[in-house]
DNA sequence: TAAGTAAGACGTCAAAACTG
DNA sequence: CAGTTTTGACGTCTTACTTA
């Protein structure tokens, strides 16, 4: 796989929209700021956009990740299915040599916006302004707790690893090498396994193989920065900071993946609610609307 | 039953966000 | 501001399901 040329990304910035949406969102109708962003384009700029749509985007074809097929379905918050049509490119990684803009119509609206079209015109201190990540799931979750009684926050520290070091390097005495699944050779710690399976709930589907002639026996090994001496030393620690910096994102990655889900979850619940409490101020205005207007035979 | 497809999970990289 | 954490994106793998 090639990793340099990686820098341009479609990136959703979900969190963003969603947060946005679900706010506004009180009668089940598309949001404004849905609604407009729509009629303008669905604007999917690489490195720093938005995809003014609800979490949910269901692909009509390939869904490994090499782009996405000529029409793509979009769910809306409302429940509303929208077809885009268009091929959402992304393109081969090694391929990317330059920003590109990538809009797609939706077929729904028929009105378009010339401006989206004039994005090159955007410097990109203004637009890093206007389409900067927000903060982590943790922290909108317990920002919405706090204003939303009932919804749960995000645990600092997960309870079954309370009283274990936070700090993996602490806690993972390498102790050989094991393939991933992309053919990549990393340390392998005796608590890699059970660790995993605790972290997804899932079994874990790597297999331990015969460690090859990938990384020198002697990586885990290294000693302390302060006793290197020659360059076979220090290339050594530098791998082994690497697979300790490879180790770190793994959990990092498991733990981002798993706050996700739980905040997908609050707002997935949050709708719900929000939908009931909405079906029943409607049959309120109704039952009202019948009592204030008087029948007239 | 083999081939194709969808969905989910993972590891990794890179960049944004955060922190001391 | 350097180092760390978080997260979007990509490529890959596995599993379940569908279809010819």
């Amino acid at each position: 796989m090639s990793k340099c040329g990686r820098k341009k990304y479609m990136k959703t910035n979900l969190r963003q929209m969603t947060m946005e949406t679900i706010d506004s969102q009180q009668d089940g109708s598309l949001p404004d700021s849905v609604a407009e962003s729509e009629s303008a384009h669905m604007q999917m700029q690489t490195g720093q956009n938005s995809i003014p749509t609800l979490a949910q985007v269901s692909v009509a074809g390939s869904s490994t990740g090499r782009g996405s097929p000529a029409v793509t379905l979009v769910q809306l918050p409302s429940g509303q299915t929208v077809h885009v049509q268009g091929v959402i490119q992304t393109p081969q990684p090694s391929v990317i040599q330059s920003p590109q803009i990538q809009t797609v119509q939706v077929a729904t609206i028929a009105e378009t916006d010339e401006s989206a079209d004039s994005e090159g015109v955007i410097d990109s201190h203004k637009r890093r302004e206007i389409l900067s990540r927000r903060p982590s799931y943790r922290k909108i979750l317990n920002e919405l707790s706090s204003d939303v009684p009932g919804v749960p926050k995000i645990e600092e520290e997960k309870s079954e690893e309370e009283g274990s070091p936070p700090n993996i390097a602490a806690m993972a005495v390498p102790t050989g090498i094991y393939q991933t699944s992309t053919g990549q050779y990393n340390e392998e710690t005796e608590l890699a396994p059970s660790h995993m399976a605790a972290a997804t709930g899932d079994m874990p589907t790597y297999q331990i193989r015969a460690p090859t002639t990938a990384l020198p026996q002697g990586v885990v090994m290294a000693a302390s920065p302060g006793s290197l001496h020659s360059p076979q030393q220090l290339a050594e620690e530098a791998t082994r900071k690497r697979e300790l910096r490879l180790m770190k994102n793994r959990e990092a990655a498991k733990e981002c993946r798993r706050r996700k889900k739980e905040y997908v979850k609050c707002l997935e619940s949050r709708v719900a609610v929000l939908e009931v409490q909405n079906k029943k101020l409607i049959e309120e205005l109704e039952t009202l609307k019948d009592i204030c207007s008087p029948k007239t035979d």
